[in-house]
DNA sequence: TAATTTGTTTAAAACGTGTTAAACGTTAAA
DNA sequence: TTTAACGTTTAACACGTTTTAAACAAATTA
């Protein structure tokens, strides 16, 4: 594979695995966002030097994230990928539904908390706990609030992203 | 300890352990958060049933981020700490600290690639790669200028953190 | 039918990270 | 001076996650 290629890759890698994907979910991306055209699992396999079971995993959560879809190739038994370029649509919407996620998770026994401190007796150390969880649900309201109106794409070039959350504001 | 007080702190534990932080970092924090008075390393060891070590370590790394002080109450030995409630600055610098980092990190690699490619020789495979690279770079500058903008305090109530990210898009 | 290819699944290993327990130096108290 | 309290540091341990190697089922080819 040519350098320029693999250093593309490689950073790939890195950067994935700072933002709590795995290294490899980062390359396979990589190696097919930088190919004209689709790739099988095996080429993944030996281009990056990776086992098959983990080409295997990864390539199947990229497609759950609609990172990269299957296409046929001729009458090709294999399967073959390609990526979706559009990068910020994938992330977008991967971290709406991580957000979406956690609130879920927390929402619940924020309220529970809620109704608990609505009924205790308001000893004087309660009361402030009271006060600083109200900002706390401010919070949450805020971010709830803030991924429903994110786009699901966006144009990193003509930063309509910012544009769209501007509205926001109003 | 009431119960309400140990329900919000094992949901901070909970939140800041899926935003790649330690558990006990947001325990700690909660703890303070939810106290009216300054509370000792002892007491974060005690409260939460944590080894001292780990609350020095963890207390000291709130510490370096501004989530927390360090107060001295009467003539007391002990190192007291208080937490800073504003939340939104702490995640919001928190978030431009690392993201900056990160910038950093691949910057130069990005740049060398850039070279690269335009003095390597223009094969059909390299023009499609660079075709792909150039929209790369587009996001990586992006990015930078939006984390550059990004304001270091901003008022949830208010969604005033928005109303200045909508400068940008003008 | 037998042999091969393909992708998935599983158990084991490898890895990083966070926590603990214990040892340590420092400071204050007795 | 001796003892106790305090916070830090370090090595060992525990934990979750990712990767691998091997076993596997399904489908194709010979």
């Amino acid at each position: 594979m040519e350098n320029t290629k693999k250093e593309i890759i490689s950073i790939a890698g890195l950067v994935s695995s700072r933002f709590s994907l795995s290294p490899i979910a980062g390359q396979i991306y990589a190696l097919l966002y930088l190919s004209s055209r689709p790739v099988s699992l095996n080429d993944m396999v030996k281009e990056l030097r990776i086992s098959k079971g983990s080409a295997s995993t990864n390539i199947r959560a990229l497609e759950s994230w609609g990172a990269v879809r299957k296409v046929w190739v001729n009458s090709d038994r294999r399967d073959y990928y390609e990526a979706n370029p559009d990068i910020e649509g994938i992330v977008l919407r991967r971290v709406k539904e991580g957000i979406k996620k956690r609130i879920g998770e927390i929402k619940p026994k924020v309220e529970s908390i809620e109704s608990a401190l609505k009924n205790g007796k308001k000893s004087k150390d309660l009361k402030f706990v009271a006060g600083r969880f109200a900002k706390l649900k401010k919070i949450l309201s805020f971010v709830e609030n803030a991924v429903d109106i994110l786009p699901e794409r966006a144009d990193f070039g003509k930063l309509s992203l910012i544009g769209k959350i501007a509205k926001l504001a109003k």
